[in-house]
DNA sequence: TTGTATGCGTTATCAG
DNA sequence: CTGATAACGCATACAA
């Protein structure tokens, strides 16, 4: 590529004198070229090249209202709580997703209650033609946010106040079948023979929680109330909610934990009073964790979920969204992926 | 905040139409509004309030030159290996940072070689005023292309080439004194008692691998060849390194690994040979990595960089450099910061 | 198929 | 202190 020159940058006003056409001509070429003569096209094209022209992006966003741009947000709690490794993965799946269509991520992290107007600002002034954001709580700001400046959003986890089937809502998520993936888990408990099943629950203003745990619930219609604690995804919330476990029911023979984090923190309780994993009590995680569910001792059995992949449907569903809505504001459907039982030593 | 007209949304025009002003004045205002007569501006901010004004920002990029965006260049196989902790981190202290001062933050992930091409039209097309990119290994392509479109760029760890002397040329990085903290490691080794201390080190095509062995070597000028291994980041690297070090020197009684995630692998293999640590061999890892160290059995006693802090001044190097920078071009200067001895079980 | 002319929403220059 | 007015760089409707 060619040295920038010093002072301004070559403009499309250059390329098309040097090309011997006229700025619309080269503005055709530089975006596909259809319609164009062959021979003219190479030569915008030779210019372009020679000149080491690039379009400037504001130019181009002001006139055509799209900034191919979209901002992915998410809320710090989430970030420090479920922990870092899906933040990556999601991210990840995003950016390969919005690569391949020549989108740009913009990220937008949520620090606290007030970031919000900032937010508001910032999607309402058009830097972004739209936005995915993840696993909100029951009473967040932001879908309201998004509805009032009329951004199209897609959600990474059933919002609070969506309806467990997509399309309604007028909200469109992607969301893992927590519930289906959680009576897994318990099937597969009953069948290696167990019977007083427990479960640690995540904070139950989360969706996933809740759909796991009612997933429990479809398995065990009658399960023992006091088989049920509820924790917040981390560790040492796992490892009280456990110690409460043991107290209240001394003969349980298997947990399922909401999430594999939690899982371990059981783990660590379990081995301190001198009780056998699997041997005395099974136990089953939720996410499939990276460094967490495989290196656990012993490894967790665990249901996986595709977290990239969920990424990537989300940002697909948005651009498809995008690409069609130009004005209109159409609302994407929603998606539940499948989840799988990982079978491993802690069962 | 008043519902979004639909159609257009307000413009510079409508609010000073609206306040009784030229658009001059009214930009002005919306600018900070000096040299404006009071009762003037309080008529601007009415209008502007009234008609949910929000600046459109490819207009004011225009004319500026200044887009008010920052790109954060990761490449994959960086936030692959060193795993995710480090990249939520890093990209926490920025977002704070960048957030403070009203710029945003464009996420550029490199999946494979080609990419690059991508990220250069980027750079080159001018979507964002400056750029922050981390842990490049010697052969990157990427200070080549900021250098050849002229994007201020700040580093994150030391890049591998040899630092040009003099101001022109010279590049800008923020990097934990990874040297520093391997000598502390060691040291504390020494005090312990230890005198067969072996090194699991990083990959050595990257600067901190390498830093961290010249630490190592630094106390212990005299150390036997065979105490040295090299790992590539992970644990299962550092099992292996650590297996061949038991079969080389059957002796040793301490180990200084370049990371926590191989010093998590050198822990199983230990384990798995029945040696004791701290008993019979002690460990000191390098990170403190969330999730890692504290909860390794036992708890490992590793050196802390303050991930989150060197972003943050990651940051505000590139910032400070873009406000004075203007069009000169500026070349921030680098900041080596501290790490600290973190003392836990497994010495 | 190509060129001409216009406008996108702001900021900045320069009179007044 | 304020108001016209000229860029900023590009895409596109319309004319040729």
């Amino acid at each position: 590529m060619p040295e920038q020159l010093p002072g301004h940058r070559p403009t499309l006003e250059a390329v098309a004198e040097r090309a011997g056409v006229s700025r619309a001509t080269a503005s055709r070429v530089v975006n596909g070229g259809d319609g164009v003569r062959a021979h003219l096209v190479e030569k915008v094209r030779e210019a372009v090249q020679e000149l080491g022209y690039v379009p400037n992006p504001a130019a181009r966003t002001l006139v055509t209202r799209r900034t191919g741009a979209v901002a992915v947000i998410i809320a710090e709690p989430e970030i420090r709580i479920f922990s870092d490794p899906f933040f990556s993965r999601q991210i990840r799946g995003i950016s390969k997703e919005l690569t391949a269509h020549d989108t740009q991520l913009v990220l937008l992290l949520v620090e606290d209650r007030g970031d919000y107007d900032r937010i508001e600002r910032y999607l309402a002034g058009g830097h972004v033609d739209g936005a995915l954001a993840f696993s909100l709580h029951t009473d967040d700001p932001l879908p309201a946010i998004t509805r009032r400046v009329g951004m199209p959003t897609v959600y990474g986890g059933r919002p609070g106040w969506a309806p467990v089937s997509g399309g309604h809502g007028g909200v469109a998520y992607v969301d893992a079948d927590n519930r289906g993936g959680a009576r897994e888990a318990v099937r597969h408990l009953l069948d290696q023979g167990r019977r007083r099943i427990a479960h640690i629950a995540g904070p139950l203003d989360q969706t996933s929680a809740v759909d796991r745990l009612d997933g429990y619930r479809d398995v065990l219609l009658d399960a023992d109330p006091a088989l049920i604690a509820e924790g917040d995804f981390t560790a040492a919330g796992g490892a009280e909610a456990m110690a409460g476990l043991l107290e209240r029911c001394p003969d349980l023979d298997a947990v399922f934990a909401a999430n594999d984090l939690m899982a371990t923190g059981a783990l660590r309780v379990l081995r301190e009073r001198g009780l056998a994993v699997p041997g005395d009590v099974a136990l089953v995680g939720f996410d499939d964790a990276e460094l967490v569910a495989e290196s656990a001792d012993p490894p967790l059995t665990t249901v996986r979920q595709d977290i990239e992949g969920m990424a990537r449907l989300m940002a697909q569903l948005l651009l498809r969204t995008l690409d069609k809505a130009q004005g209109d504001r159409a609302v994407p459907a929603s998606v539940v992926t499948p989840t799988a039982l990982v079978r491993r030593a802690s069962t």
